[in-house]
DNA sequence: AGCAGATACTTCAAGCATAAAATTTACAGG
DNA sequence: CCTGTAAATTTTATGCTTGAAGTATCTGCT
């Protein structure tokens, strides 16, 4: 920190590198958009449901036993309000029950009816070859260094402050 | 298409390369996501705005001589309705303009004012630091390869049929 | 026991997003 | 001129999303 260090200065000055990384975020967004632009396609057409359904009960499918609609929250990193809507919705399509947890009446548990899992499983299946066909370009080798790169940046945002 | 080519059965099957390609994916929107949420976190809590409207206002401050509300939705490939009711908050808090387009009293043009402009360009040299921030791991080169391989995503997904 | 604070969930208001229907204007052909 | 079709935008219905406020329940402390 001698010198006078600019803390704060090295983050606002335009250079060719923080070009070069804003230039990265928007191919990052535009390639995350246009893939979930196409599954959240197929899941209307095909299936009549939507994304943030499937997210909840991929979530319920890893737990067999059920998540509280906090687990569920927090597993998916939504708010609390917004898992009550989905598992209303899912709930009246008779995917997901909610289950009295046994010694804590504030806390429901949410768990997928066996219809739900039945759907799921084979919904999941089809939702892997969709991915598969939409990153058809990418071999085992080009996968895991941009799987490392982007854990890299993962990391190094969640360390950085969190809410 | 000699000796009875299987065209679906290729993408149906769960192989290690497609397990590979959605773990990839579900980094790649883990990511995404996480960046996206800072940057609205920091457009809100220090300039009480949204991401959709930086998004408009970015698009508008690359062309100087306006937008029409369709060419605003091609540009950012969102709905027309959508860009008619961001474009109409916009309006009202005096960034934009709608202007009656001369020959063609079906369309409207869309221009920042010149507040609208200040404001954009202070708040963009802004939003590049942010972004520099948020993906400060990566240097040139990674950026350069992950660049890359992301336009071979967007060119693969974009080829393979619109709507 | 009683109460203060924390926890789990729902409700509410506002904004973003889409698809589909409706509205207005333009234009081409008879 | 008149009619049908296309184009630009807005409106409508529905759903996702958040943050904030509200309700019920639980827990720890005195």
């Amino acid at each position: 920190m001698s010198r006078g260090a600019p803390e704060v200065a090295a983050a606002a000055q335009s250079t060719a590198l923080s070009k070069a990384r804003l230039r990265l975020w928007l191919r990052l967004l535009k390639v995350s958009r246009a893939v979930e632009g196409r599954l959240r396609e197929r899941l209307r057409d095909g299936h009549a449901t939507t994304l943030p359904r499937f997210d909840v009960l991929a979530a319920l499918f890893r737990a067999p036993e059920g998540l509280t609609m906090g687990g569920i929250s927090a597993a998916l990193r939504v708010s609390n309000g917004n898992v009550t809507g989905i598992v209303d919705r899912l709930e009246q399509e008779g995917q997901v029950s909610r289950i009295a947890m046994a010694g804590d009446r504030r806390a429901t548990l949410v768990r997928l009816t066996p219809a739900g899992r039945d759907q799921f499983a084979a919904l999941a299946a089809e939702h892997e070859g969709w991915v598969d066909d939409l990153l058809g370009g990418v071999d085992a080798e080009a996968a895991a260094g941009l799987i490392a790169t982007l854990e890299a940046i993962a990391a190094r945002i969640e360390k950085g402050g969190r809410r």
